[in-house]
DNA sequence: CTGAAAGCGCTTACAG
DNA sequence: CTGAAAGCGCTTACAG
């Protein structure tokens, strides 16, 4: 494995001015770059990361903790996971993977061991034991989620609240006006996490007098979903329009229960899919969906991790706008 | 951030006593050991990574390469990931994620830099890109999944084919002789995978004189469910058993469809999921399960590999041998 | 049983 | 525009 005394060698000049000729450091003479930059990729150089490390005021490292909970889905999980990495990847940057089992003390051991730079928080739930360690840090760090308190942390997370709006605002727009919710299953609400609620909240606050909203928790099997389906047509006789913000089962299980009872698609009820980590391309017909937006949110966690390691701390929340893919599973509702 | 002089300082101590007392490296006196071990605690002390690294012949870290493609099951590669990572934790490494946008340079970049002292390779193909990197690389490797030419590599895998014959020896041992297999979609069979084919074989092997067998590819829709089951009851017109090796969704669809027409699980036909990421509990009912190992996988890769740094390289091929759980989904066949 | 010192391969002020 | 040198914080032969 060269180095960079082998660099310097073979281009005729100093370590110095190959580190700097490669660093972009300071200017260094077009022809002597050349020299450089040829030597060092005919040796196949790279330099060497410990010594990148302890050398420089950057580790290149990001510590990424994605716990997996018994609410996580899997998924949904590995699409951020790999939207952080790939982020990272553009800026330089090697991605560490922390896990449930190592969660706070993995962040206590990168960071005091001087690995990374700066931290990448996936899955926040409410009252998050990694937040309190992530203050106590003081190093560079971005959430995806939001954690009950927020002050002094820099947050990403999709605009849940406005995904609530925005399926009801496409639904009413085409004249809907009874409108349910399928949403996760009951512990979801109870527990740490928010974003469930949010949907919901906002949901249940855009009924007004003229539109009627209704919401029932879902069960992730045959008999759940009945439950869900009949409970909603109880509360909303005249339900001409569903919101789904549950997983992909639950999704697949309601078509096939709608098919079963001739209510067709977006003919008898229309449909559409929210926040959901999963194509919607494949159900029969292909549902409207907000999508969650993994690739975004790591790409924004990434910016502002680097904005944070530039100098520009700026703790905010910063809450993605969602978008609405119109596919087959709305339309105007039937004249009654 | 304390450092080795600091600790030295505290405990009136040498630093190479420091670094001797915590890594164990050479036998030190109890009393030291313990006036090192209670300054290092006090004051937080904790190795700088960067300069482990450059000083050490270790950099205490392993890449794993996740690739993340049309065939992959996002729930499958991430249980595979967090149990590579906890099983690296276990020996005090840490892993740096490599995705398939940069499969091949990311891992010439890792080894060239001395980022990482071995590599773990995640959903193997048959003709994976990545091998050739990694033998010419020569660094400490475990594959996860069999490449066509495993010569001179270190693999790790289920025993697909040990696990099909297991389903069928269980559903066999009940009285079964005419048994169906609903496979993955096909171009699974056709494209790089090679577990997907290694269990069809071996299932249609399974079948003897007394034991007929079948197999079908799947889509995973719900006419491309019923259009296997169909399949296989024309082939097996007295089929009273199912070795399902697909995925989640299809289990789902197919119990649904088994449920319209009154055919009862077990009673009228047996049915065991092999090689399933997934628990199969939630189901109904809860099916009979050859798991796919992936805590297993996980951490024989990661032993592998420490063998290797241990210096011994030993390359081979290492089956896991596949396991049967039993729930509520087979019985004997109804009596004619 | 312990210490002084070399050296790992870089980055970056300091000089010119 | 470039170089000589200090220094980052460890590990580990070399000595005693």
């Amino acid at each position: 494995m060269a180095n960079i005394t082998d660099v310097a060698r073979a281009a005729g000049v100093s370590i110095s001015t190959v580190s700097y000729a490669l660093s972009g450091n300071r200017p260094i003479a077009a022809g002597t770059r050349e020299r450089v930059e040829r030597a060092a990729r005919e040796l196949g150089y790279r330099p060497n990361a410990g010594a990148r490390m302890l050398a420089g005021s950057r580790t290149n490292m990001f510590a990424l903790t994605a716990p997996m909970h018994a609410d996580t889905h899997p998924p949904a999980l590995m699409a951020f996971v790999l939207a952080v990495v790939t982020a990272a990847r553009s800026y330089d940057y090697d991605v560490v993977l922390l896990t449930e089992g190592e969660a706070t003390t993995g962040l206590r051991r990168v960071a005091s061991s001087s690995l990374v730079d700066g931290i990448i928080v996936l899955d926040v739930t409410t009252d998050d034991d990694r937040i309190d360690v992530i203050r106590e840090l003081g190093l560079p760090a971005t959430l995806i989620g939001l954690p009950a308190d927020t002050a002094g942390l820099t947050c990403v997370d999709l605009d849940f609240a406005a995904a609530a709006r925005l399926a009801v605002a496409n639904l009413t727009a085409l004249g809907h006006t009874s409108i349910g919710m399928m949403g996760h299953a009951a512990d979801l609400y109870d527990r740490g996490s928010n974003y469930a609620p949010r949907f919901r909240d906002a949901f249940l606050d855009s009924g007004t007098a003229e539109v009627s909203t209704a919401f029932h928790t879902t069960v992730a099997t045959r008999s759940g979903v009945e439950e869900s389906f009949a409970g909603l047509l109880k509360q909303l006789p005249d339900m001409t329009a569903m919101v789904l913000n549950c997983n992909e089962n639950v999704h697949g299980i309601l078509l096939e229960i709608l098919r079963e009872r001739d209510i067709s698609v977006p003919g008898d009820l229309s449909i559409v899919s929210a926040c959901s980590s999963f194509s919607t391309d494949h159900f029969l017909p292909p549902l409207d969906v907000i999508p969650l937006p993994a690739l975004d949110s790591g790409r924004r966690a990434v910016e502002l991790v680097i904005q944070q390691l530039a100098g520009f701390p700026d703790p905010h929340v910063e809450l993605i706008a969602p978008t609405f893919q119109r596919k087959s599973s709305t339309a105007a509702p039937r004249p009654r």
